[in-house]
DNA sequence: CGGTATCCACAATGATACTG
DNA sequence: CAGTATCATTGTGGATACCG
């Protein structure tokens, strides 16, 4: 299984594997600005299922990028915000964004 | 269909449908050291079938990251290469495997 | 409110064999 | 050498219903 490859291979594919799940990025980028609760981000992204949104989040949070905070409160009251380390991905997502926005421009027109 | 996103978000999400296949970035670290064999890019990756291999290449190329060069010689020789175009990726890739590298060091130990 | 549990569709990837 | 073609398998995401 382990084969050798440049190392940076890796390390890029170690990122896709935590960022490349449909939603993350859509979430994560919701978070940027404080943290959420789940019928929050759930409004925000009307698409994404219940399912989906839970999933995610519990990668991110396996990942150690989310904090997942429950108040025991009636009704229940569960929000969502980035660890100190999550944090250090955001500087990642930049260059991406760029990128992204320029070759838009490009196909678009 | 189109809902309205923070606009970051959905240059994130472009990115990362370009690049986002399971070796697109494996073939373009590759391919940074310069022009490559279908038969070279075979061997760099082991792991990776024929017709992944060729199927992500004409990806790479319809969405102009990388050339595809026919020498028309018998027995047949076909290259891949970065466009110039296709270069402006790498700086993006820069950050995304620092990343990934101290996240590997973090869930290794 | 914040989830779980099932079942299901489809896309992505893979194995294998064959070809100009 | 550089592909194609076909079929099988897996993975990802979704619809829907229900629960504490």
């Amino acid at each position: 299984m382990a084969v050798e490859h440049p190392e940076g291979t890796v390390f890029v594919q170690t990122t896709l594997k935590v960022l490349g799940g449909k939603w993350k990025l859509l979430i994560l980028w919701h978070l940027k600005d404080g943290a959420k609760r789940f019928s929050e981000l759930k409004r925000l992204i009307p698409e994404i299922t219940e399912k989906m949104l839970i999933q995610q989040l519990r990668e991110l949070e396996k990942d150690e990028i989310v904090n997942r905070n429950v108040q025991s409160d009636i009704p229940p009251r569960v929000e969502y915000s980035f660890t100190a380390y999550g944090r250090s991905i955001i500087p990642v997502l930049e260059p991406l964004c760029s990128w992204g926005q320029e070759h838009l421009k490009r196909t678009e027109c």
